[in-house]
DNA sequence: CTACTGAGTTCGGATTCCGAACTCAGTATT
DNA sequence: AATACTGAGTTCGGAATCCGAACTCAGTAG
């Protein structure tokens, strides 16, 4: 079955509110990158410097401004000295289907390939491919059925 | 049906080579509000520019550098005065996926709401869910029903 | 008393970003 | 013919951001 997608994206005050919106928060170089360290199980400064390679005051900063948005958590994790860990919260956990996007999109096309498999179906163990659903018409489609028709741009 | 997920992420060669692929492209601070302009059908320079608010260099050095990784391509619309304009490629539109994803995370789960509908299905009219799709199994589940499993972090 | 860990800060220098003004080809206006 | 306008860029100087390296600070281990 062939669907075709109609992009609207309209605006309704702010100009294209919604994706600026998460860009704000997770749009510079290192913040989805963290956030994937993050599912990968790192969860204390140094190591995400180490992991990532990133300037220290940047990290500083950046899991500052993760936490206040909600996606990182600081939680202590020991008394003696007290040191503090990071840990995803749900809103960052709901990050993952963006991060499944753009690592899909690398595999498809990006020229230097490199398959780095992120997500499988528990159960079957098959790598998991990321589709549109529409809730009434009860169907599936992937990307690859997208169109775009581009509404034509006003004054 | 209750369908939980893994992550696995291994890293194969590069340390985590897949996303940081796709970010080293769309990975700066306006690369996917320009493939977002693009889907709304803005093609020109100056309408990128007005648009976004972007400054003119660069804008240049960003839709240069997306027509290089095959996001955007260069089209000549008109001759007389020669004028060139971009459009996105196959490619491009095949970040959509990614796009929606961080669409629909603001609408969840950013504080200052913004119902901007980017996407609906054509015939029916319906907002668009996203959802991980088993090619094997043929079920769809969406984001809700994903859960973290860290693996336990190695040395 | 010295060495080490781990989460940050404090620096100076390098890069990138920005807005505003400019270029350059051709077209429309007077 | 002279002026104004369009549209895709360039060329500036100043401002914000990034970086690596060294430093702080509390507590533990030897």
């Amino acid at each position: 079955m062939r669907v075709y997608l109609r992009y609207v994206m309209e605006r309704h005050q702010q100009p294209g509110a919604a994706i600026e919106e998460t860009l704000r928060v997770v749009g510079d170089r290192w913040s989805i990158l963290l956030v994937r360290a993050g599912l990968r199980g790192i969860r204390r400064f140094d190591d995400f410097c180490d992991d990532l390679g990133i300037a220290r005051p940047v990290l500083t900063e950046r899991l500052r401004r993760l936490v206040k948005f909600g996606i990182f958590e600081r939680v202590k994790y020991q008394d003696k000295p007290v040191r503090y860990e990071y840990r995803l919260t749900e809103a960052g956990l709901a990050l993952s289907p963006a991060l499944v996007a753009l690592v899909r999109w690398s595999e498809e096309y990006s020229q230097e390939k490199s398959s780095d498999v992120i997500l499988v179906h528990g159960p079957c163990g098959t790598e998991l491919e990321q589709a549109f659903w529409c809730r009434s018409c009860q169907s599936t489609f992937g990307p690859h059925a997208v169109k775009g028709v581009s509404s034509s741009s006003g004054s």
